[in-house]
DNA sequence: TGCATAAATATGAAAATTCATATATCCTTG
DNA sequence: CAAGGATATATGAATTTTCATATTTATGCA
């Protein structure tokens, strides 16, 4: 790869390298991607990943709930369900206190994959996590889930 | 809002809720959804607005280069400049000193709307980092960049 | 110089994603 | 208990996105 070329006409005070949210994407972006590839290699694509580990906190999910855990839009994750449910890694019951519901459990297969690819996306964290001195890495997660509890109880700003 | 429904059916220790990559992704998705609501009465979407704003930074960047910026595959931005200039945003030039690049500039009205967004993008993180104790809130960003060097430093983990 | 290889961008075709909305069920209230 | 409205999920159609690859230009080296 090449030097990354910086042409003469760079502006003036840099804007994104100092932007919160750019640097939660960019982070999330590149760390994501070092993990998805493992995923990949088990033919999961992003979203199915994500669908996976939540349900592994989470089995038996509505399908509402588990869009809002797996950060996909509600129609998007039925079609996802759809091609889960086709490789066999979860099951569609409804809700016998309301039909309205559908519930989403992982299959035998699924959780013995899911459990694998926690296991090794746990391993990924670590490696991720040793990248910084100890002591931000010990207080980037609490930071994290405090500001998403945060964001999340907020009327929107 | 009903209440967020928790079936009898939890499995065991949390995963997502305390794992790295996801608590990134889902505060960038949280984060970024509000301001995006404002680019998009701007008229963008959201790729286009990282472009924007990355053009901020780079006026007359390559592709290759504004795509990794960009957190954006190299071929859809490619897509995404044709449809910015069609709005008038931004304006193809060939390099040239090698013309196989093509770089990509700001119109005066990309500018002014980059501009006014830029601005508001601030006060919008301003507000965000608000949610946080004043400590953490002055953490989080240097941490963030630190490690997104890393990661961009580093050989895949 | 000429060839093989690499780099930068664009593009076709398949697949995924979004948006609006249909459908079914539930809940509230008169 | 019927009607109106709300909630949960699914689906059609348009748009976006991806993936592989074509095309053009540059570069290194025999």
């Amino acid at each position: 790869m090449p030097d990354e070329a910086r042409p003469g006409g760079i502006t003036s005070a840099p804007f994104v390298d100092e932007y919160l949210l750019y640097l939660l994407a960019a982070v999330s972006d590149r760390a994501s991607a070092q993990f998805h590839a493992r995923a990949r290699k088990a033919g999961l694509r992003v979203p199915e990943w994500r669908v996976l580990a939540c349900l592994t906190d989470e089995d038996g999910a509505m399908v509402t709930r588990l869009a809002r855990l797996s950060l996909l839009e509600q129609s998007r994750l039925t079609r996802i369900i759809d091609q889960m449910a086709e490789k066999g890694l979860v099951l569609r019951r409804p809700d016998p206190e309301d039909a309205r519901r559908v519930r989403v459990f992982l299959t035998p297969d699924g959780r013995a994959l899911a459990t694998r690819l926690v296991e090794d996306a746990r391993r990924h964290e670590a490696g991720v996590l040793d990248l910084l001195p100890a002591r931000d890495a010990a207080q980037l997660k609490p930071v994290l889930k405090a500001l998403l509890a945060r964001l999340d109880g907020e009327a929107q700003v």
